[in-house]
DNA sequence: TCATAAATATACCGTTCGGTATTTTTTACT
DNA sequence: AGTAAAAAATACCGAACGGTATATTTATGA
């Protein structure tokens, strides 16, 4: 069972991410926290140290809400290729569920912390790589289970995936166009069906 | 021959406009523009209406700088196939043209104004949009030159072209990785040369 | 050179900033 | 029910915020 504090905590960090994400750090107040909440700033410095922990807090909630729905979609399939087909499938529809965040954490946080707050660059930089990371993991399962060519270069094409996928993320938020998210979606499927399907 | 107040509206502009690429709308003070121009509150409201202002003009600077460059490589070529290439070799060395400007003026402003400064917003949009359109321009003079397959669907490359580019330029600036660029601009050309040459 | 206008500096405005010490209220446990 | 501890509200801090009215300096042209 959750203490009062703890369930407090839950309750800011769930009422201002999407608040830090969309507005960033520093066009982020503590009077936006307080009026979001409801609460004083008593209360919120009761329960975090600052206003960079707040910040860090809300990412991490907003990348883990994130993440958590991506591994969810690949649990559709048990093969490595069909997964990574899910992935691209889910950020065919990302648009709509990233507006409940605030927009892309990733890219929101990742431009707005750059040269600015060390701390949160970091946890952006870390998330990049740990994301990467899988999409290769899953190439060399694919690899090992016989569905993609054996001399596919895994790190290059994660590269790819990602660096597509987040150029459509932003065209798509700032242009206001979903079709930039559905065309990349379909060229990234083309790419593993052409290109590593063996 | 510039008057004074236009000599050092100029000089304020030049010398603020990569801080506020760097480190956007809010984040950016009036103490840190007199700072870095050695001028005073006096002197800067009486070139600029307000912070807004110079932000704009800022902007307006920076992606002025660059598509002057952009359009300054093009001019190595008549080819309109050939045009497209040299945008991409362009991107291929961004990440170092990039520095000087503070990053990427698209991408930041981008992120940092959306939902926060309307006016720099539709500064941003109209940027792409103009962009695209001298891609697609571009596609169609390739297609009346014989040199790009007719059905080319124009619009649809201009947003992969722009998209590709843009994504690999957030992924070089966060990741400090300039692979991302270089292998976006490879895979570009891969489909110039493969799906729009004909 | 001298008056006028243009440009810049100074000093200050009210407001908002992040943060904190203290008081009050609420919770949890005996 | 009473009490100790935890949590939240209040009231305030000094600093920084964007912006402005006014004074001073600098440039300009007769």
């Amino acid at each position: 069972m959750l203490t009062k504090a703890e369930q407090t905590t839950k309750f800011i960090i769930e009422t201002v991410a999407p608040i830090f994400n969309q507005k960033g750090y520093a066009a982020t107040s503590m009077a936006d926290i307080t009026a979001a909440t409801g609460l004083t700033k008593g209360a919120i410095y009761g329960n975090f140290e600052n206003k960079e922990a707040i910040a860090i807090a809300a990412f991490k909630k907003n990348v883990n809400d994130l993440l958590k729905q991506v591994a969810k979609h690949q649990e559709l399939s048990n093969s490595p290729i069909e997964k990574l087909l899910l992935i691209t499938d889910f950020y065919r529809n990302y648009y709509t569920f990233s507006m409940e965040l605030g927009g892309c954490p990733i890219l929101n946080i990742g431009v707005d912390s750059k040269n600015q707050n060390t701390r949160l660059m970091e946890q952006v930089q870390r998330v990049i790589n740990k994301t990467q990371e899988h999409i290769v993991k899953l190439v060399h399962m694919g690899i090992e289970a016989g569905e993609i060519k054996p001399d596919t270069n895994a790190e290059k094409f994660a590269r790819f995936m990602y660096g597509r996928i987040q150029g459509a993320v932003f065209m798509s938020q700032t242009m206001q166009d979903i079709r930039y998210l559905r065309e990349a979606a379909d060229e990234i499927d083309n790419t593993i069906s052409q290109e590593l399907k063996r």
